[in-house]
DNA sequence: CAATATTTTTCTGTATGTAATATATTAGTT
DNA sequence: AACTAATATATTACATACAGAAAAATATTG
């Protein structure tokens, strides 16, 4: 029987290639129902396909793309159901983090949902757009980190490279933004209260309202 | 711009080998602890190493193999706070699912489930270990087939396949087989009466009871 | 000129080759 | 005998090769 000793992995070409395309495809250079192919892309990142390949199938196993056999591959183009779903997801593991972060003892880690809270109302402030999302982005991180469950946590980071995949705009809508920041303020209450009900009801709303505005500005 | 046809996936090598690999993992033919190699596995499966590679990253993307690099692969070792996790998250998904599902107007799904149930009673009767097995996780399955989310599904099923991985025997505890069938019955009781707050207490406490188990069971 | 048949091109899916590296083995030294 | 260094072995990680299928381009026919 093998030593079982822990192994530190060495970056793969296939690990750097999956950050590389990850990051290209989060930062919108991917055009949605353009034709991508391994060849180009292993051309691109100066590579052999082989582990070109192995990143885009991991990529696809997080929906984030869709293999066209014998064509190529696209962007995957979410749909008003897939959209649902998500959501449905995402909700059940949001409640279940907000419930267990109300619970938690070291009230340290209020310190930081506070501050990606400041940080948000200051970008809407100065109507940096960017960092407003920034910020947005941040404040929901915060809370999947916080529940210190690896698996909840890349969950999420799924979750969120898919809602960033499915190109919306939803926080440009008149008035959204500051509605967002109302229903984090909300949250981060509750969960400072330490009142479980509230965290969880308050958290189901912004999700819905989430939801929606996604859904709206997708058609 | 492509058209967008959807097209129909032809079973690939890489997808059959993923489903071989798989199946011969859960029916407990791999050892914990025990080295393999993608040439031995694409020899067995009279295949490439390259399809095999791929199913193995799957593999190993649901946690359930790891990759020592160099050297080979192995069944993953579960730890205590890894199971933590997990059940954490099965946590939040099963009771949203649980919640959904009682609210859910065609009430018919509850046949399905109730029969579960019944074969569960029946196997616990004739001591049929396997078949009590196979129900209790036809119990569980059919609540995440009900909630028709397929993120959902598919998580869940990736979860039942690492609790198999572990090994457990947590079901052949003295007296736990009857007390998991006290609690479903409770679980579907609530749910038949739509009853959401009890469906939703009486499942943590299933799952709680079960992550007791199988920890247990572990050491 | 339109419609169909044929050829060419493109790109994947799979197979195979190769260099690097972690471990095991052996030899050598004190 | 115990420890170290050198060598051998095993196995991946990546590159490359190739066949087959779809799409695009071209030729052919009515």
């Amino acid at each position: 029987m093998p030593k079982l000793t822990t192994i530190k992995q060495p970056d793969s070409l296939a690990k750097m290639a999956y950050e590389a395309i990850r990051q290209s495809i989060l930062s919108g250079q991917w055009q949605i129902g353009e034709l991508y192919n391994e060849k180009a892309i292993a051309a691109d990142l100066g590579i052999s396909r082989t582990p070109v390949r192995e990143a885009l199938l991991e990529l696809s196993s997080q929906d984030l793309i869709v293999f066209m056999p014998r064509r190529g591959l696209m962007l995957n183009r979410f749909t008003l159901s897939d959209v649902d779903e998500i959501f449905e997801l995402r909700k059940a593991i949001e409640l279940a983090s907000v419930e267990k972060i109300s619970n938690a003892s070291p009230r340290l880690d209020l310190l930081i949902i506070e501050e990606s809270l400041l940080n948000q109302r200051k970008a809407l402030k100065q109507k940096d757009y960017i960092a407003f999302i920034d910020a947005d982005r941040m404040f929901h991180t915060n809370f999947s980190m916080l529940t210190k469950n690896r698996r909840i946590i890349s969950i999420m980071e799924n979750i969120r490279d898919m809602i960033c995949v499915m190109g919306v705009k939803a926080l440009s809508i008149e008035g959204r933004a500051a509605k967002v920041i109302q229903e984090h303020q909300a949250i981060f209450q509750a969960v400072k209260e330490g009142n479980i009900e509230e965290a969880r009801k308050v958290m189901a709303y912004h999700l819905d309202q989430s939801m929606e505005a996604v859904m709206e500005s997708e058609l």
